[in-house]
DNA sequence: GTCTATACATTGATAGAC
DNA sequence: GTCTATCAATGTATAGAC
């Protein structure tokens, strides 16, 4: 594992990548055949598993890219000294502008969400960081003076969620702008 | 079809579905196998075949029985004479126990949203209805006065689907009754 | 009505030639 | 690196005996 990577073996994994997290993100991970993948990448499905041990690694590797971008996000969101109302919209905007920008990775990462069974190691991981998100939110409206931080935090991560998931089935017809507006308004 | 259904049927037919259901709603319904369902339910695996057609005719019956349920509840909901701020209450305590009661319904429902090439039918017929909610909701924030009324009520869907989502994934140990009083405090 | 055995298709994955 | 051919397993669905 890890062997060193040449430019050929670089961008054909990431053109099988960019098919398959299309795929994966509307179609669903299992409704996906290698096959297909294969076939709308243009390669042969024997030289897939030249690339990836297996359909399983392929979406492994493929939700672990989705992590780090959203890693970084966060990091640089939480960062700088502003306001709790300052902050709140800031994590807003900042969480629409990356779902919008990595539309069908939120997607993918979503629709997983709803199916055990596979890639459950990430599970843990995720929750892990939905908690630790959850801390932060919670003293931030804890300097708000709310009655009940942790409550709130609860409330707002799950107004947040529920906007990405309508987002993410309407697609590009959903005015996620004036609704992103209007949301900020509310906490803010 | 609609042939005539004596009791053993109508008994064999519910035992089946009950097992399918929990199976789809939780494990998803490609990772869960026709043979699963039957050695779950205690019934041979061609018997099934007996009692539906095919495992997407399986799942149908199971996807309409929820949308009865709903329709009935939703009905019953908008009915009665109340202030804006009633109804509202109204709606979210009666979404919400219903939620709880049909927890799997819900689950299953939930996670078909992700999937597409299955059920397509069902999926318009939805979109339908959730327009529909879209309307009676907006007319209420209309009449509380609310600058944006469509805007506040896709808030409002997406507050509420995102609580259910939580609610659904988390399972027993989310506080969803605590938070349904603070949602319902921020809406009315 | 119920079961066992089996047919048929698809899919994930491998082997080996080039 | 890449392809074709093939394997082995699984899953849906059917046939036929009881």
């Amino acid at each position: 594992m890890a062997q060193k990577e040449n430019e050929i073996r670089i961008k054909r994994k990431a053109q099988i990548k960019e098919v398959a997290l299309k795929l994966f993100a509307f179609k669903g991970y299992h409704s996906t055949s290698i096959s297909t993948i294969a076939r709308e990448a243009n390669i042969s499905k024997g030289l897939m598993y030249n690339y990836f041990e297996s359909k399983e690694d392929l979406l492994a590797d493929l939700v672990m890219g989705a992590f780090e971008e959203t890693e970084d996000m966060l990091e640089e969101l939480l960062k700088p000294q502003l306001s709790p109302q300052e902050k709140i919209e800031a994590i807003v905007w900042g969480f629409v502008g990356h779902v919008k920008e990595s539309f069908d990775y939120w997607k993918l990462l979503m629709s997983l969400g709803f199916q055990s069974g596979i890639l459950d190691e990430f599970k843990t991981e995720i929750a892990t960081k939905a908690t630790q998100f959850f801390g932060k939110m919670s003293s931030i409206f804890e300097e708000m003076g709310a009655e009940n931080p942790m409550i709130e935090a609860m409330l707002f991560a799950s107004h947040l969620d529920g906007l990405f998931m309508h987002y993410l089935q309407a697609g590009a017809q959903y005015p996620i702008d004036e609704v992103t507006k209007g949301f900020v308004k509310k906490y803010s």
